[in-house]
RNA sequence: GCGAGCGUAGUGUAGUGGUUAUCACCGGGCGUUGCCAACGCCUGAACCCGGGUUCGAGUCCCGGCGCUCGCACCA
C-alpha cells in the first residue's frame, strides 16, 4: 500500500512545508488533533468556501452556522446519547475496564438493545468472569459517550451538553425558520461548514480519524411524496463506479442505476453527481473515486439509504462522503421531543371531504358522569360506529370498563373540508469529511519525480484550492527589480480572493522548486527588461513553460 | 482498550553506559552567478516528558505522552 515510503515522505513535506502539523506539539501533542498550518489554512479555506458555492448553486439553498456547544437534550432526541455510547463496566479486582453487552452476550440474546439499568441488573445476576483475570466483582455500568462532555454555564445552574458530533442538529432544529425563509415551499436545503468533535476512542492514520473534524453538511427538505423531477442527464456522458448494496461494482451512469433501482432515490442519485463533480474540480483523481452502498446493518441509526463516496489513497479506499436519505427521522425525533411542530404543508388537488356520521359525548351530561376519564370515553364512543344502542359497555385506551348511557351520547354529523394536510419532510444529507477531502486532494496531486538525475516534488494543486496563486520573484534584489516585484506581490494580494508569495531567497531554480512543491500554480519573475519594458515572465507549474506579459495584464 | 515496534535539529538520520551528540538536506546572512533545487564563507537548530539504576544515561529499568502496525471498536 506504501510504495517505498511515498507515504513517510509525504508526511514529512507537508510537516515541513506547513500544510499540517500535529497539534501542540511542544506540549507532547494530542492524538487526533492536527494544526492547518500557514500553507494548510489557505487550503483548507479555499475548499470550504468552493464547496459551498458549489451548492450554492442548487438555487434553493442557504447557508446557517449553528453552536458546536449543543444542549444534552438535542443530542438525547436525535438519538446520538443512546446510539453513540457503550456502557462500560470495571473490575473491581484488576480495573480491567469491559463493554457490558460484550460480557453479556452468552447470557442474553441481543444485549446492545438493553438499557442501561436492564444490563447493570443482569450484570450483577450472572456475573460474568472477568476476561483479564477472572473475577467476577463488577462496577456500575457508566455509560461512555463517544461525545465530548461539558457542561454549560457554571455550578449548579450549569446543565449537560456536548460539543456536536455532527453539524446536522442544528439545522434540524432550525427547520422552521428554514421553512419560513423559503416561503413554506419545498424542497429547500441549508447547509454549513464547521466543526465535529468525536472522542475517539483510537484515532488513527493521521488526517482520517480525527477527535476534531472540519465537515460540511446539506440538509435538503423533501416532500416524499411529491413529483420528483431530479435531472440526471448532466452525468449520462460520465458512468460513475458503483458497488451496491451486496452487488459487485458496475461502472454506470446515474441515470440508469435509477432505473435500475440501485439507487433507491433520484434527489440521491442527482447529489451523487454533484459530490463527483466538486471532488473533481479541487483535484480528485476520478479513477480513484467510487461510490458504495451502505449494507442495511452498516446504516447509522437515522439512515433509511446511504451511498459512499470512497477515495483511494494512501491508506487504500476512504469514506470521505456519506450521502443518506434519513427519511422523516431527525425531524420527527425533536418533534416528539420537544412537542413542537415541524412539518411543511401539502395542498390537496381536490379538496377532500370527510363525513361523519356517528356518536360523540354529550359533555353536559358526560362530563359529570365520567369526571377524568371523560376525555377518553370521547375517544372511545366516536370510534363507535352509527349503529351502535345505548346503554353500552365499552373499553377505554386504559383497559377500564365503563357503561355509556343513552343520555351521555348525541348524534354526531358533520362533514369536514380539507384543502391539505401537515406532514413530516424527509431529508437528504450530503455530509462531507473535509479534512479527509482534503487529504485525498494532497495524495492525488502529490507527484515524484525526477528533475536532472534528482528527485523532484510536485503538487499539481487545483487552481481552485491552491493555498498560493502567484509567486513573485526579482531575479535580483538590487536595480530596482525587488522593489518592482515586490509592488507587484502588494498589488496582487489587494485583490480580492487572491494570495501571492513573494520570495528572493536563494537562486531562481531554487524559488521555482520551492514554489512547485506547494503546489503554486503560476510564477511571476522580474528580471532586467521588466525595469525598461514593464513586462514579467510567468511560468506555468506543471509544464514549466514560460511567456512575457506585461504586469498591467496581471491585476 | 489490548499486544508489538518506535520516539535524536524544520526534515531524514548516525550514535558499545563516558565525544564539544554524526551526517545530509533545510533555514538565515554575506559574496558570486543570473530563468529551473549552482558555488564559497559564516551562521541557526535536537536527545518527547517524569521518575529510577549508576561516579556517569540519548543509550539500561519503570511510568506517562505521542507515532506506526495488528486485534478490538467506530463514521
Amino acid at each position: 500500500m506504501t510504495e517505498d515510503g511515498r507515504l513517510e515522505r509525504l508526511s514529512g513535506m507537508l510537516k515541513r512545508r506547513g500544510f499540517l502539523l500535529p497539534a501542540f506539539e511542544i506540549h507532547g501533542g494530542a492524538k487526533g488533533l492536527y494544526d492547518f498550518g500557514p500553507v494548510g489554512g489557505r487550503m483548507r479555506s479555499r475548499v470550504n468556501q468552493r464547496w459551498l458555492d458549489h451548492w450554492l448553486q442548487l438555487g434553493n439553498v442557504v447557508e446557517l452556522s449553528c453552536p458546536t456547544v449543543t444542549p444534552y437534550a438535542v443530542l438525547e432526541a436525535s438519538g446520538h446519547v443512546g446510539e453513540f455510547s457503550d456502557f462500560m463496566t470495571e473490575c473491581g479486582s484488576c480495573g480491567e475496564a469491559s463493554r457490558a453487552d460484550t460480557l453479556l452476550e452468552p447470557h442474553h440474546p441481543n444485549p446492545d438493545a438493553l438499557k442501561r439499568d436492564e444490563l447493570q441488573a443482569l450484570l450483577f445476576q450472572v456475573q460474568p468472569p472477568c476476561p483479564g483475570c477472572g473475577n467476577q466483582a463488577w462496577s456500575e455500568v457508566k455509560a461512555q459517550n463517544l461525545m465530548f462532555n461539558t457542561t454549560i454555564g457554571a455550578g449548579d445552574s450549569g446543565r449537560p451538553g456536548f460539543l456536536r458530533p455532527e453539524t446536522a442538529q442544528g439545522m434540524f432544529t432550525s427547520f422552521n425558520a428554514l421553512h419560513r425563509h423559503f416561503r413554506e415551499r419545498l424542497p429547500f436545503g441549508a447547509m454549513q461548514v464547521g466543526k465535529g468533535y468525536r472522542n475517539e476512542i483510537a484515532p488513527r492514520q493521521g488526517m482520517i480519524r480525527l477527535r476534531e473534524f472540519n465537515m460540511a453538511e446539506l440538509e435538503y427538505f423533501i416532500d416524499p411524496e411529491a413529483e420528483l423531477n431530479d435531472d440526471l442527464s448532466p452525468w449520462d456522458d460520465a458512468p460513475l463506479h458503483l458497488i451496491s448494496d451486496g452487488g459487485n461494482g458496475v461502472e454506470i451512469t446515474l441515470s440508469e442505476a435509477c432505473k435500475q433501482q440501485l439507487i433507491r432515490h433520484p434527489t440521491v442519485a442527482r447529489f451523487m453527481g454533484i459530490t463527483r463533480d466538486f471532488l473533481v474540480d479541487i483535484g480528485i483523481d476520478p479513477s480513484r473515486l467510487r461510490f458504495r452502498q451502505h449494507e442495511q446493518d452498516e446504516m447509522a441509526h437515522y439512515a433509511v439509504d446511504c451511498w459512499d463516496a470512497e477515495i483511494e489513497g494512501s491508506y487504500g479506499w476512504i469514506e470521505c462522503v456519506g450521502i443518506a436519505h434519513r427519511g422523516c427521522y431527525d425531524l420527527e425525533s425533536h418533534e416528539k421531543a420537544t412537542g413542537k411542530t415541524l412539518r411543511a404543508r401539502r395542498e390537496f388537488d381536490e379538496p377532500r371531504t370527510i363525513t361523519i356520521d356517528a356518536w360523540t359525548i354529550d359533555g353536559a351530561t358526560a362530563g359529570p358522569a365520567f369526571k377524568a376519564l371523560a376525555g377518553a370515553v370521547k375517544t372511545a364512543v366516536e370510534a363507535l360506529p352509527k349503529s351502535t344502542s345505548f346503554p353500552c359497555e365499552i373499553s377505554l385506551e386504559n383497559g377500564a370498563k365503563v357503561v355509556v348511557g343513552e343520555e351521555h351520547v348525541k348524534p354526531n354529523q358533520k362533514t369536514i373540508k380539507e384543502t391539505g394536510e401537515w406532514y413530516i419532510p424527509h431529508v437528504i444529507e450530503p455530509a462531507f469529511g473535509i479534512d479527509r477531502i482534503i487529504w485525498h486532494v494532497i495524495d492525488h496531486a502529490y507527484s515524484e519525480l525526477e528533475k536532472n538525475g534528482e528527485p523532484y516534488t510536485l503538487m499539481r494543486l487545483s487552481p481552485t484550492i491552491a493555498p498560493v496563486d502567484y509567486a513573485v520573484f526579482p531575479l535580483f534584489e538590487k536595480d530596482g527589480m525587488g522593489e518592482l516585484a515586490w509592488n507587484l506581490h502588494q498589488t496582487l494580494c489587494k485583490t480580492s480572493g487572491l494570495v501571492s508569495m513573494y520570495d528572493a531567497s536563494g537562486s531562481i531554480g531554487r524559488r521555482y522548486a520551492r514554489a512547485d512543491e506547494i503546489g503554486v500554480p503560476i510564477c511571476i519573475t522580474v528580471d532586467h527588461q521588466s525595469l525598461e519594458d514593464g513586462t514579467v515572465t510567468v511560468r506555468d507549474r506543471d509544464t514549466g513553460e514560460q511567456h512575457r506579459i506585461t504586469i498591467d495584464s496581471l491585476s
